[in-house]
DNA sequence: GCCGGAATCGCAACATGTTTCACTTTGGCG
DNA sequence: CGCCAAAGTGAAACATGTTGCGATTCCGGC
């Protein structure tokens, strides 16, 4: 009556637990690679079961909804994110830099597959799952403090990384949902940055480099 | 096939259009009264049709879809919010302040009928409208460039109001995702506000009165 | 190697958003 | 007044997320 991925059963390693893995595995993947034509509405859960050579039922036993599975890829797709930037971090010479560097990254990195990322916001915007919804935002917000500078953050650090997370969020629903086109995102992210980080002035032309 | 919404068929003020803004009102109402015991699920579409004595075509006549249908009653809610705050202005003698104040009622506000905001910014987290999206987000960015002082607004101004709205609707999703309670969403106003528009410093203990 | 219980399967049933369609009502207009 | 196209009705059908359940398979401990 447990979801599988409660340890508690067989010691990790064993035949189950990797089989089960393996199984957590394939629906994922199947979730994803509907996802990526056709994003929200081509991720049918009959058809991640079929695809994923699973039973309907098995499918709700490892994710207990359609959006909770979505938000879980999209935990690891934001975790492999955050690791790809830790593994080559921005070269930005200020703070401001950096974070724009590594938002505009990320951000680009979503953008490759429109339909994945569409998929997962909608399941975020939409979401009851409070759990794995903190997580990706937590992973978010990580990614940001993790470029400010050395040393932990500071108070202010966690606050304008919050902020910065939720325009971020903000902004990529805005693209899927269509208002705004692609571009927008990194466009709303440097100045929010720059806002926030009391860079240059706005004013219609941005002015440095 | 065009909906009853577009002008162009009788002239307004005839039978058939005051009973159609009667029917369509009717309709947004049903909708209110499901939303405000129970949320986003509570609003069913044959309910909404019963409870406005309307049969369930004329509803999809009238809103192609249950997210357009809330974001609809969501624009009405908005645009009340923006004319009762422009009723009563905020009396913060810095823009700061009274974009504080604004953003802070105008939550309240929200937050007095939980179950309906909780439905109303479900469906706009999830939606595929992007007109009715667009113009939820102009009401609440003109609710804030409105108090930010005499004159238009200035590109920075725009760029800031943008920049908090988009923190406004980051918050209430995740506090109606149940992700951070209700008082979450105007401590994150205060914070955002204060960062962009330089006030005091930020050092876990705000400072001022 | 065998057993018991958990995990999976296959499949049907259910809930609810959305569409369709044939029929009826209604309001504007000649 | 009487006609008719548009609007509305009622009910069924469809699509898809979610749940339930009996039959089957598989794993780990004995």
């Amino acid at each position: 009556m447990r979801t599988p991925t409660t340890s508690d059963g067989p010691a990790q390693g064993t035949a189950l637990a990797r089989s089960q893995a393996a199984r957590r595995r394939r629906v994922l993947d199947a979730a994803l690679r509907l996802a990526e034509r056709g994003g929200f509405d081509a991720v049918q859960m009959r058809d991640v079961a079929t695809e994923a050579n699973v039973a309907l039922g098995t499918v709700y036993r490892y994710f207990t909804s359609k959006e909770r599975l979505l938000l879980e890829a999209m935990v690891e797709e934001i975790e492999a994110l955050a690791a790809r930037l830790e593994a080559r971090p921005p070269v930005g010479t200020t703070p401001a830099d950096r974070i724009v560097e590594v938002l505009s990254r990320g951000t680009a990195s979503l953008q490759r597959h429109p339909e994945v990322t569409a998929a997962m916001v909608r399941a975020f915007g939409a979401a009851d799952e409070a759990d794995v919804v903190r997580r990706v935002s937590d992973i978010m917000t990580g990614i940001i403090t993790g470029v400010m500078h050395d040393g932990p953050p500071t108070p202010r650090d966690l606050a304008v990384a919050r902020t910065l997370q939720q325009v971020w969020l903000s902004s990529l629903i805005g693209w899927v949902g269509g208002v705004d086109d692609p571009a927008r995102v990194v466009v709303d992210l440097e100045t929010a940055t720059q806002l926030l980080l009391g860079d240059g002035a706005i004013d219609g032309a941005r002015a440095e480099r």
